[in-house]
DNA sequence: TACTATCGATAGGCGTTTCCTATGGAACTG
DNA sequence: CAGTTCCATAGGAAACGCCTATCGATAGTA
């Protein structure tokens, strides 16, 4: 056994495909190929089953992944020694556009003021990107909003937040408590770039509830949404989280009526990677903070 | 980095001697010389110590170590997954032949019992033999008696014993109840052979009370030491334990007036090597049995 | 049913790596 | 001070991993 077919037979494992885990390893396709052949020769059993279009781990496959992703991160962890970073301790935290200016700044802060000696680094994008940086070891702990499938990934709810509907201070339905769906049939709106999971979650919204929205205009920032709503161009879906920081008098934000629009945020990371206690602190620090500031908002 | 790096420094490590070390792997001492620089160079530090004669692991190499050791025992575990051994739990226990026989037995039943899924296997050599196993990673504990300096090793006291005199029962000694160092002086004594830990034990103790026992003839094997005892060729020295299961009555046993010769008996595992639950388990029986056993005995 | 795209396995040549033997130089030992 | 032990270095041979090209199989589609 080698690290290397280790490293490959996990990258196969996460991608379910070949090709894609080669191109992961920077090998050509072939090479991992045969490298998992032989991987899978020296232990005398077959940990991927190749027979359909997608692979598969086999039982004995998944057995030796979880033991796979454990050595490669204790190995990961090992080559650390050198450039003195076991002394340091590391946190590589992950979240996306929409969670990371609002919750993130305050649970850091706390957890920095016990972990003075830590070396944070913040990953902000799209959620494919913070789970595939969870699973590949980029990164330590996701944040980000269900749902979330993958398999070898550990998902925590945090806790679940209301989709505010956004509109312009003078508009004729500020002045109502709340909203419902068919008043909004009619209305032009401001949505974010379908890119974001909170966008395409809110179309498919939309589109349940069979009131496809008229979309005005799109942007790929939650922050630009606002404005534009406080600018009238239309309306909008904004989660909790988001108006809390919103101190503009252009704007205003209502509960819909009926089954509220919801997103559930959590977070994530490798089932089977072993991680430095730094880690689980900050997780700590996180579940705490979250629970008390949610009672806060009630 | 690659596992085979690992496996070459740590044996370097173990053994503080590059050529033994590379016996050990089965390669020529340059190719471990050569990969062990290399795996310097790729951290960036030097791990190992080679100015003086004997080779010492610097602060760096120290903390390598712990995570090396770490890495190729979930390596050695995850070796097993193929053929099946994960289901079932292994045990792999060492022993010095003047221990085994008498300690182990009890032991293993109680143990079994309680894991008969467990594949155990016993190992009866000297002590060397069984420190070096323990290190190679071959046992998973090993039971020996003390001194026992061996760094990467965790030691644990399990009980203190006596050495008894054992005599012919017919010997004049045998009358009293207590034997005193000078009258064992003119005495010809059967010993066991230096190669135990046992044999040399009671040769350096005479010799410390400057009475150096006149030898009469030498044995590999407790058992049949006290069997030429009973024969009338000579006195010896016998651990309380290897009395306790002689039911014959040619022999009797004395304790030694002043201070008593003594064994300790511990049991030794390495102290970075990651095991299966199984073994902590026959760790604590063989700690709660010996407990309450020695206790019985007083 | 046939066509096509996707995907992993196989074949053969190339470059790198690791390993070996032989030898050199430094550090303890008698 | 000679002898021994032990790790490092040098250079050639064997082995290994990787690459490109190609094949066969599967699954979706006309």
């Amino acid at each position: 056994m080698e690290l290397q077919q280790l490293r490959y037979f996990v990258a196969a494992a996460d991608l379910r495909n070949f090709t894609r885990a080669a191109e992961r390893c920077g090998v050509a396709q072939p090479s991992l190929s045969q490298q998992i052949a032989k991987l899978e020769q020296s232990l005398g059993k077959t940990l991927l089953d190749r027979s359909g279009r997608r692979v598969a781990l086999t039982d004995a496959g998944e057995e030796f992944y979880e033991r796979a992703v454990k050595i490669l991160s204790l190995v990961d962890e090992a080559e650390r020694v050198g450039s003195g970073a076991v002394e340091r301790p590391r946190l590589r935290v992950g979240a996306i556009p929409t969670i990371a200016p609002y919750l993130l700044p305050p649970v850091l802060k706390e957890f920095s003021a016990k972990n003075a000696a830590a070396e944070v680094s913040v990953v902000e994008d799209l959620t494919a990107e913070i789970v595939s940086g969870c699973i590949a070891g980029d990164l330590d702990v996701g944040i980000v909003a269900l749902p979330i499938d993958d398999a070898p990934l550990h998902v925590e709810q945090l806790f679940r937040e209301e989709l505010l509907v956004a509109l312009p201070a003078r508009h004729p339905l500020a002045k109502k408590n709340r909203v419902t769906a068919a008043e909004l049939a009619r209305e032009p709106f401001v949505l974010l770039s379908e890119a974001h999971c909170l966008g395409e979650q809110i179309v498919s919204y939309c589109r349940q509830r069979e009131c496809p929205p008229r979309v005005h205009c799109r942007s790929g920032q939650l922050l630009t949404v606002q404005e534009l709503v406080g600018l009238g161009y239309g309306l909008s879906f904004v989660p909790e989280m988001a108006r809390a920081t919103d101190r503009s008098k252009l704007r205003v934000y209502r509960s819909l009526a009926g089954a509220k629009p919801m997103r559930t945020v959590a977070m994530i990371w490798h089932r089977f990677r072993v991680q430095q206690p730094t880690v689980a602190a900050f997780r700590e620090t996180l579940k705490k903070s979250r629970t008390t500031s949610v009672a806060n908002e009630k």
